[in-house]
DNA sequence: ACGTAAGCGAGACGGTACGTCGCGTCTTACC
DNA sequence: GGTAAGACGCGACGTACCGTCTCGCTTACGT
């Protein structure tokens, strides 16, 4: 059984408003931007804005609830046989940054220096909960060697998923510059190469590459 | 020549109004601290505040001013014969986290959720200032060999400043858990082993730790 | 030929309403109570209100011109041989107190002071206009003599007519704490020995009340 | 000692309100002034009023209670030797018109069907007091005689208070057409023939007006 | 040490935005 | 056709903070 879908006014209604927020977020910051300002840019009047919504911070986290739902029914869960690579982003990593692309307009705005911290903060819960569930994979997969610990377990999941998210920002803060494929296979390099290693994951490395 | 020492009175005005700021900033964010609630706490006229300040926000970018001040005059300048290592963080980065041991309120209060996106922007260019050099350096030095570059380097760069703030609030977040010395290190291997390799800057590497 | 009556739900809903409107003027007064109010008693909903009235204002004009019309229809043209008394209202007092004694509790709700003003208003418009032909009857009766005129008539008129309805409000105001007949021949008495007097109408006197 | 004066800005500020108050109830009625149309016409910020006074009510109660305070200084207590007549009104009589004549416009205004009930029956009951330790004087002193009580004291004493209220309405409302002396003359002699004898205090009547 | 310029307290004020209440209109669907 | 349910525009409300101004008091500093 399906949700009902509010009526037509309803949701064009909501749909104006969290426009208008997304572009005067993104001309002003998020903290300049007043309920007024996004009823009159959404040509909806004040007092039906809070018919809707408790205040613009409700307006915002509900419109980020969706958007993360989005992400959450796009995940897999951590597969049991994974191998760790440095030429192969996993498929969780690949959903993120493709999901990232298709909202980039607001995750640019959100995780931008005049957005909301909260955004970042909510994702980065998301994936430190993909990774602590794959990390203790990993540790006990054949594949991977556990060599010597280097960092703090604790610190070294931490600096996972603020690299994540800041790669994420610096993705979109530079509109895209390469494919959702390619930056996920950056970032899983940058984590796998550092954090992996320092908590003595160990992993397939080409020759090449080998000290 | 020295600058002349403001009044008495003045600096007191000053010192208990940054004092309320960052006592209130604790308490409830600093979003929700109103210039009312720190003069009320600082037992300080209102009018007084703006004899001051512009606006709170002012009063925390003079007294970020001055912190920051502190630490770019405790920072060395890059140096050219520098080895990167694994075992030995370079003199800089005990440096910062030295710093920032000693303003841990403010660090742990300006870092949180609730406190100053801003300020960990600020740090992160002088960050990034700092490595940028280095990096130069680092690649221009015959002790380091230069391999594949598995990640773009602006984008490496990027996530070694994120890095060293990320570590820096989980650092005090978490109420200080180890000595400066030792997160300073963690932090240098972390990069070193990740974002350094991906643009490959090769570096020692103690035997036991050979892949 | 008679007008058709309403359907049965448009007669169900209006006395609903019209109720609604009565209790919560006696609960809260006339202008605490709003529209919402109003439908919430009497469980109508909002809209259906303004199928059927204009606004609250409306709805009590609508009731009190009932109202009235029932007066109107009860008043007897002024008799042309009338004898002014003190011992005997005319049969119009008595009509007027009878419809008060009648409609008891609208009239102490819409005469109190958080009542409506308009009310004793248009009630007074209507005793003036019976009182200004009584008099122009009394004043060419043979059976009543003109003596000096004390006040002017026009004032004196005016004041009649307040005394009417002041002491209509006084009575609901204290329970009816007599007989329609009682107050009717109190009201005469103050009318008749006060502003009849001093417009010069004389009257049949007992004995025992001569000075 | 007398009160201190508030600061000239305060008193502008509060003249400019009220003037503007009375103007637009005038204009509109009472009811239909809003706080923000008091504050446009006297060009004083919204903000600004809601510092001085509670709402649009406490603004007009505290205006109210100056002229009230005014007219209580200068009514003066009833005379114990005071003798009833029609040909010369009681000094407090007099007073009362006087200071109604001085305040015209206000009175006009508010005793007006737009204007506030509370307004009348506030002065309807100073009138109440004075006049009911006036009657118990009246009823006890050798230049009166009682005679037969037509109507209840407290109906006749109900009916007194009425009429001077109504009377000073007309006056005010027909724009003074005669001297505070006369309509206080006329006053008397509606009050004096009417309610006083219908309570049976007898009073000095010239000859011609004897029945 | 002491006079004076500054810093400061107290509070009125204009202004913007807030979140709420009530009004009257409109649409959709039911019966 | 009468009614229920509820979205919507609109105008006013009373409050919170902001930043400015003026009026006096007091206090620390320089001569």
């Amino acid at each position: 059984m399906e949700k009902k879908q509010p009526e037509l006014r309803v949701r064009r209604t909501r749909k104006l408003l969290w426009k208008a927020l997304i572009e005067l977020t993104t001309e002003k910051g998020y903290d300049s931007v007043t309920v007024k300002d996004i009823t009159e840019r959404a040509m909806i009047n004040r007092v039906t804005f809070y018919r809707h919504y408790e205040d613009k911070n409700d307006l915002l986290m509900r419109g980020m609830d969706e958007i993360m739902d989005d992400l959450n029914e796009r995940s897999e869960p951590p597969l049991t046989n994974w191998r760790v690579s440095v030429d192969q982003p996993p498929s969780n990593a690949l959903v993120f940054f493709e999901h990232v692309q298709e909202y980039a307009q607001f995750y640019r705005v959100m995780l931008g220096k005049r957005g909301v911290p909260e955004l970042g903060e909510r994702m980065q819960r998301h994936i430190d909960t993909l990774f602590q569930e794959r990390i203790e994979l990993v540790r006990h997969t054949e594949s991977s060697r556990i060599g010597k610990t280097l960092v703090p377990t604790d610190l070294a999941v931490y600096s996972i998923s603020t690299t994540v998210m800041s790669i994420a920002k610096w993705w979109v803060d530079n509109d895209l510059p390469c494919t959702a494929q390619e930056i996920a296979l950056y970032t899983t390099r940058l984590i796998v190469l550092g954090a992996y290693r320092s908590i003595g994951v160990e992993f397939e490395l080409p020759e090449e590459l080998r000290v």
